[in-house]
DNA sequence: TTGCTTTTTGACCAATTGGTAAAGCCACGA
DNA sequence: TCGTGGCTTTACCAATTGGTCAAAAAGCAA
């Protein structure tokens, strides 16, 4: 039986396809698509390259399924943004765990990046049809909350823009931190400084 | 003779290299060294494989050759911020050329970009003996400006990070931009909201 | 064990890749 | 007119690439 019908899968295909989706997450975030090969996929998955397209149909494949599953991970900290919670706090929290995530999921913050950078060729179904909404979504949140005067009068998309930019950066431009700070550790000042960062902007002037 | 000779070039020649040079910024920008290619480069160039060739010893020349142009430009904003000038003023201005950068130049954001996501694997060298330097002569007058009270206390070298980041996440991440965004003149509005937001950070609270 | 399915592999393939060699083209001065 | 030197192309190559196939190996239930 081919791998790829419906049937539950075994102990063995759970194994060794999560064995090839973390190798090729590794491969495919430092050189893209088109640069990453399945060799390269094999050889960090540890398998041979005709196993590997037991698994999957083709390296399309993977990569697409790589990019399926990154797109839950990447919205949930937006989504457990609370419109009833406290802004600032929510907001602030919100920051957080962009950049929580930015340390704990770099690989994935590149493929991302990546797939971006090259248009998002592959991608772009999944930001209209789950980025757009909920992006607009929360937007809305965030303007209700300045019109009731709890956040400092933004506007919410180039807000969500910067604390993406901001948070992201860690990640997608470690290589370049890395040569800029000797200090290893940017970590605590990076969380003190955005919060710092967006409370002053957010902060509103009258009570 | 060879192309490569220490030569002063000719008319043709300083045509045919920048013609090569400009192809391959626009290939080379989306698909990444590894995902870009020779034919690619030559048929958006107008000119045969092995005429590419007779201008540049390899793909990696060429790369290469790119990477270092680009690192005057890139640095060029930086540079420009004068020690003895305003603090707020230069910083603010300084944000805005970055900007004005991102929109003129997006290409060359992303080449920079995924060279950076990738380890910089080729620009390691230059980022250590062009970036590094005045990264750190820049910090330490940012924070000279901090002691002296014209400037709110922050970390100098996040400082610099969120500038780069979100200034250069408006070229990096266009396609994401451009499926968020309905209107298609964001420009002012990042002006504005960029301006406000490091306005806020930075002015100091006690004149 | 037997018999069946699932998994793995070695051999192979056509297309693409970066790069080369040599011959041809094209001014332009003598 | 003929060279001569820079420029261009045609033909080609070895290596790599994504992918196929049939057969072997490994599980595994009876």
């Amino acid at each position: 039986m081919a791998a790829g019908t419906d049937k539950k899968p075994s102990r063995i295909q759970m194994r060794n396809r999560s064995l090839i989706l973390d190798a090729a997450l590794d491969v495919f975030s430092v050189h893209g698509f088109r640069g990453a090969t399945l060799d390269q996929i094999a050889e960090a998955a540890g398998l041979s390259k005709p196993n590997i397209l037991y698994y999957f149909s083709g390296k399309e494949e993977i990569h697409v399924t790589l990019l399926s599953q990154l797109m839950e991970t990447w919205l949930d900290p937006l989504v457990e943004m609370d419109a009833d919670g406290d802004p600032m706090t929510e907001l602030l929290a919100y920051v957080q765990r962009k950049l929580d995530m930015s340390r704990e999921l770099p690989r994935e913050s590149r493929l991302f990046a990546g797939e971006i950078l090259q248009g998002a060729p592959r991608m772009r179904p999944h930001l209209e049809s789950d980025l757009k909404p909920l992006f607009d979504e929360k937007c809305a949140v965030i303007q209700r909350w300045i019109e009731v005067g709890k956040l400092a009068p933004v506007n919410p998309q180039h807000l969500v823009f910067s604390i993406w930019a901001t948070t992201q950066h860690y990640a997608d431009f470690a290589a370049q931190i890395g040569v800029l700070l000797e200090t290893d550790e940017p970590a605590p000042m990076a969380d003190a400084f955005l919060r710092d960062l967006f409370t002053k902007l957010l902060a509103p002037t009258i009570p």
